[in-house]
RNA sequence: GCCGAAGUGGCGGAAUGGCAGACGCACAACACUUAAAAUGUUGCGAGCUUUUGCUCAUGAGGGUUCGACUCCCUCCUUCGGCACCA
């Protein structure tokens, strides 16, 4: 058997493909559409590996799939460009990150077309091109003047050493990855945006998604949605009450004392004289300390008295107030009320302090640990004796009443920090403007003179669109400035501008947006992406938009997910779109690891290039090999050598289209029909690895077949091994344009059958009746089976049924 | 610690209440060949058995059921996510 010639199949068809424009989306056809996108991948300098392929060649399956089946398919791809490697690299070696990005891009590109995916090229976007950040800017104005964008001054990771700010991912155990420099923490001034006014509708929103579950819970998690109470505690002799958030209110009696977290704003007007040196050295001390530090396992809780009390509302009491690094800033209000009976960690914090704990719900046992559980009420005046649950109304209604508290729901998640001090990313197209900011602050502006986004900023003017893009400044020194600014500031000539509004002198803002910017809305983008006038033509928009199928990895299921709902959300409000969620469908990809088991890296020395792959066994085979290896969400580690499989079946197919009859046997037309309903059921359900060993049965077990009986089979393989397939089909135009092919169900009937008989539910033989006998008949040929017979002896108890499947005598 | 997913031959996996191991890899024997590779044919969970066949076997233990890889309980292991969340 000679195998094929995959070199020069797949080299012809890539380029007939192309040249015809065969996956191109038809902004004008009628059919109806398919959106099926890939989560779009940072052009690294690394190159593809084997891994990334994966979820690329499952869309590649859907968006062929769906082609055939009639559909008008949008399958654009795209480029993630603007990032931290791109930067660090030019920091390293002077080469601008443009350059280096355009390299990377077209290697890319060149990888990817040599798997022979079906992108519609004409479409390519790409997050660092002005003509698309335009209107990443734009939507960032839009958000601006809605109100949801605000300044804060947050710590960032800094880097003492090199004097700059540092991302997460860059931070080791605690060290500088560059330098090794013990990492500390600097307060910056920072855009946020308001993703937690969406909290609810983001939460809802996940009921009607075609998520897996498990995405769909991360989010939820994320949000963190819980409900309680927010009470007032009011510092005794002063005017200052502290509110907290609790969800259980029924407790309150057993609030001993209140915590507040370091970095907690009243702490300068509460703490007492004595005490104010101690607060402030502790204060000093978790600002050295990394969340990931404060946040160790079993830590020993820390704190120190402030020298103030405060009135527990419900009893009356003095209760101290103490601050601890325990309480986070970020959650609730940065203060607690303590409940050592009933909170480990309050427990712990009053053990080590000698503080008083009193137990007011009633739970039978003695109190070792916290008892965190439901139960009656003790040692709260009029509401003992009441059930916990009821006791939580109950006692919210009664603070309420008293002015002292209220029902209230709090959320885990927390605002978005949109602003990086770097230099590769969207410039915010804002300008600062002294002469602006006196006027909004004295309040003698006329009416809509500034929008909503200046005026909640005092002083930041919002760039107007014609002067949008606002592109990143040429420049040759990426090194960080030393004082945590972005390297844009020391490039006077940008910075320094007239103001839009009057005509002031203003400075720009130096920071750029974070990579999460223009991933958030590009798949809009593709359905139009040549637009000058629009960020989209709203015809467009209703044509191709939201998309329908999404794949890519699960290590995106919170922030790229959530941010880019976000987003959506408000565009919907500003009726930019008209849907409100962007991702219909999203199925996740399981990463495939190194033979060894590891994750693929550069520095681990185990990546395994795809080109290399292809050349020595073909596209084709390649990804056959990728969607057969196992389950498409699993992990799964590569395997070379097992890729052979999939080489030796296209020969197999190869090998057929060389021995056609003039007609198919009826065996060849029963599998065929089999077949062609198994792979159409996988892929719909994206197991394609169950799709294709029942292709490589079909191959196995046909005996005589002809050419039109091939054909369909063809037209089943095609959207996994696209090359071979047009070769062998001989189209006119291309099989692609051709339409998936049916399944007659007579056909697939089998009409005798084989069926299990079992006696006590042990299987003893197989026999074969006629489909759909009942039970009368299968029990008499069964019956007659000696080995059967063998084992009924005595008294038969029962039979048990099961049309087509099995019989079951029990003795 | 919490949440989630998973655990099946030498290996990747299939079967989600009804014949465990489809399909593929590796391996072995045979055929073709001067030979090797490639290809083809056959075999391939373990034990007992001359064959027929029997017994055991889906991480461990228990349970539900006529029947459990599949459902329930307890435990072990691995992987992912979250982590002092008030």
């Amino acid at each position: 058997m000679n195998p094929y010639d995959f070199k020069t199949i797949e080299k012809k068809w890539q380029e007939i493909w192309d040249k015809k424009g065969i996956f191109a989306a038809d902004d004008k056809s009628k059919r109806p559409k398919a959106y099926v996108l890939d989560m779009f991948p940072y052009p690294s300098g690394a190159g593809l590996h084997v891994g990334h392929p994966r979820g690329y060649i499952g869309t590649d399956v859907i968006a062929r799939f769906m082609k055939m089946k009639g559909y008008n398919v949008l399958h654009p791809m795209g480029w993630d460009a603007f990032g931290l490697p791109a930067e660090n690299y030019a920091i390293k070696t002077g080469i601008h990150p443009e350059i280096s990005t355009k390299e990377n891009i077209q290697r890319f590109k060149k990888q990817m077309n040599l798997i022979g995916l079906s992108y519609d090229w004409s479409r390519e976007v790409n997050t660092s091109d002005p003509e698309y950040y335009k209107w990443t800017q734009w939507i960032f104005l839009l958000l601006f003047k809605k109100g949801l964008a605000y300044q804060a001054v947050l710590p960032i990771n800094w880097c003492p050493s090199c004097k700059t700010g540092l991302a997460n991912e860059e931070v080791v155990n605690g060290k500088c990855e560059r330098c090794g420099t013990e990492v500390t923490k600097k307060n910056i001034r920072q855009w946020v945006l308001k993703i937690t006014a969406y909290s609810q509708q983001l939460l809802d929103g996940l009921e009607n998604l075609d998520w897996p579950e498990k995405i769909k819970e991360m989010q939820r998690n994320w949000i963190g949605k819980s409900e309680g109470a927010d009470i007032d505690f009011q510092v005794k002799d002063s005017d200052v009450k502290i509110k907290v958030f609790t969800t259980r209110p029924d407790t309150i009696f057993g609030a001993t004392f209140l915590v507040l977290a370091p970095e907690h704003p009243l702490l300068s007007q509460i703490v007492s004289k004595e005490k104010l040196e101690e607060v402030r050295q502790y204060q000093e001390e978790t600002k050295k300390k990394l969340d990931v530090d404060r946040q160790l396992e079993d830590k020993e809780k820390t704190g120190v008295f402030i020298g103030s009390y405060a009135i527990n509302p419900a009893s009356g009491k003095e209760i101290p107030i103490y601050v601890a690094d325990y309480v986070l800033p970020y959650y609730g209000y940065g203060a607690i009320m303590a409940v050592p009976a009933h909170d480990q960690r309050d427990m712990e914090f009053a053990k080590k302090y000698g503080l008083e704990t009193i137990q007011v719900i009633q739970s039978g046992k003695e109190l070792k640990e916290a008892y965190i559980g439901e139960g009656s009420l003790m040692n709260s005046k009029e509401f003992d004796n009441l059930d916990s649950l009821k006791a939580q109304k109950e006692i919210v209604s009664w603070l309420k009443k008293k002015k002292l508290g209220d029902f209230a729901v709090n959320y885990k998640l927390r605002d978005w920090v949109f602003s990086r001090q770097r230099y590769w990313g969207e410039p915010i197209p804002l300008v600062f403007c002294p002469n602006c900011k006196e006027k909004i602050e004295s309040k003698k502006y006329k009416k809509n003179e500034f929008n909503i986004g200046e005026i909640s900023n005092p002083g930041w003017i919002a760039l107007e669109e014609k002067d949008l893009p606002l592109t990143l400044p040429e420049i040759d020194k990426f090194q960080p400035t030393g004082t945590g600014e972005s390297p844009l500031a020391e490039v006077s000539y940008w910075v320094n501008t007239k103001c839009p509004k009057c005509g002031g002198e203003a400075k720009r803002e130096t920071n750029t947006m974070p990579q999460w910017a223009g991933s958030c809305w590009y798949f809009i983008r593709y359905a139009d992406p040549n637009n000058k006038e629009e960020i989209i033509d709203k015809n467009k928009a209703r044509k191709w938009l939201p998309v329908d199928f999404y794949i890519g990895g699960a290590e995106h299921a919170v922030l790229h997910l959530l941010y880019s709902r976000f987003w959506i959300k408000a565009l919907k409000e500003e009726k930019v779109i008209s849907f409100d969620e962007p991702f219909l469908k999203l199925r996740t990809i399981g990463l495939i690891l190194a033979p060894d088991g590891q994750k693929m890296s550069k520095s681990r020395g185990n990546v395994i290039n795809p080109d290399d792959i292809i050349k020595e066994y073909g596209a084709d085979a390649f990804r056959i090999y990728e969607m057969f290896m196992g389950p498409f969400d699993q992990p799964i580690s590569w395997d070379t050598k097992s890729i052979m499989g999939a080489k030796r079946f296209l020969d197999k197919v190869y090998a057929v289209s060389c021995s056609i009859a003039d007609v198919s046997s009826k065996k060849t037309e029963k599998l065929l029909h089999k077949t062609i309903k198994k792979v159409t059921e996988d892929i719909q359900e994206q197991k394609f690895n169950t799709a294709i060993a029942s292709m490589m049965e079909f191959i196995n077990n046909i005996d005589q077949i002809c050419f039109d009986d091939f054909r369909r089979f063809l037209k089943l393989l095609s959207v996994f091994a696209p090359h071979i397939s047009e070769e062998l089909y001989k189209p006119e135009s291309s099989i692609f344009n051709e339409s998936w092919p049916e399944y007659d169900k007579k056909i697939v009937i089998d009409e005798k059958i084989e069926i299990a008989v079992q006696v006590n539910g042990k299987l003893r033989d197989t026999i074969f009746v006629n489909l759909d006998s009942d039970e009368e008949e299968v029990k008499n040929i069964a019956l007659q089976s000696e080995k059967i017979q063998k084992y009924i002896e005595g008294e038969m108890k029962k039979t048990i049924f099961v049309k087509n499947k099995l019989i079951n005598f029990v003795i």
